[in-house]
DNA sequence: GATTATTTGTTAAAAAATAGATATAATATG
DNA sequence: CATATTATATCTATTTTTTAACAAATAATC
């Protein structure tokens, strides 16, 4: 019954199309075709129709997908239908900046603290967040029903981090530490590496990938 | 004599091995296999051979890579023998972040200005750096040879930022705002998407890819 | 009510990416 | 100096992902 084996481009792509459907909500629009999903978020018809296929049939031939209905499903299938407790390690510019970012809480991700081992911040409040010491992270998370957590630590940090965190009852990391860290498999990693992003764009820009012109 | 069609994945992965690289060079360390590549970044030995052959032959056979060659040959594919001039538009939260993020510049990306449309920010100074208004941003570009735009904005700005932009010299933009930029072919784009990333992770957890049992 | 327009769901084909296997080169050893 | 060992480079096969084509279903039109 379970459907599996579904591409990671595939996810990554139903995240975009929920956050693009969000939008059409908002301006009252019933009903749309995988064309206008396709053009809305830089894609082809075809792969918005096989995406959705994965999982079951959303539309209806000859009308397309009611916006409101397929929107609901796709967060089902990305789990959004629940809340996600999660926990931010790292209280410097990066951190700061992510605790205040409102775009967590509007797809129900929501930080419920802070965890820093710079003495200096601990006790202090960042964004209405308090800021705790890394020591009580384990029984924080326990305590708090925490699933998530975002490490925006120094790269020799972020290992050590993840080393306590792997103790803990948490399922994913959200890693913006240019490191790769070593977890066991029951713990999800995503990397955000921003580097990693300026270099394939570094790359890119002196291949001119688009204008590259034709060749055998 | 231009060698294509490379996997974006495969591009990716070559900025991780040069970061790792650069680690092992730290320690001195002369000469490195594939196997211990691979094992430091988590991948297979056949990968790593695989995407440095598109590139070339830069190791010897019984014997491994010479660290500080390879490394200046992958910096070398990835445009990373020069240095890159950026601008930063948005000096929130985020933007602020990015300013003081020190991996940028390690890597040869260097954030020369700011620029954000919020006039009682114009005129100061962020992380050492001025920040100037929208307006004079086309200009700034042009006489100060930058290449590369980070868009830290709102969603709601983010695609007037980037009209602007493809107006002007620019050959990259890193989008950190959760919209789809519609830009022409010659300008590349790079999403930095982070609730995107938080779906995925929702997504693999609640389906527990890991520890899935085989099926058929 | 039959016919034409759309637009989906599905199947098949094509392309891309990964993994595996083998041949080759360099080094070290006896 | 021949041989065993190591590790790359290359070639082949498998798997995965994307693209395209087509049949089924709905709505609109004459």
């Amino acid at each position: 019954m379970k459907e599996f084996k579904i591409p990671e481009a595939t996810v990554s792509r139903l995240s975009v199309y929920s956050r693009y459907l969000t939008e059409v909500e908002k301006q009252h629009i019933v009903s749309i075709s995988s064309g206008e999903i396709a053009e809305g978020m830089g894609g082809t018809p075809a792969q918005v129709r096989k995406d959705l296929a994965y999982f079951g049939e959303f539309g209806t031939r000859g009308v397309g997908y009611n916006v409101k209905q397929l929107n609901q499903e796709i967060k089902n299938i990305l789990g959004l239908s629940k809340k996600w407790n999660m926990i931010l390690i790292g209280a410097g510019n990066l951190g700061s900046a992510l605790s205040q970012y409102h775009g967590f809480r509007e797809r129900g991700f929501e930080i419920k603290g802070i965890f820093d081992n710079d003495l200096n911040k601990v006790g202090l409040m960042l964004n209405g967040l308090p800021i705790y010491p890394i020591n009580e992270m384990a029984d924080y998370i326990e305590a708090n029903g925490i699933s998530i957590a975002i490490i925006a630590v120094p790269g020799d940090y972020a290992q050590d981090v993840a080393d306590i965190l792997v103790e803990t009852p948490i399922k994913g990391i959200l890693n913006f530490a240019p490191v790769v860290l070593t977890v066991p498999d029951e713990v999800e990693v995503r990397n955000v590496d921003l580097s990693v992003n300026l270099e394939v764009l570094s790359y890119n820009i002196e291949n001119n990938l688009d204008t590259m012109p034709e060749e055998e």
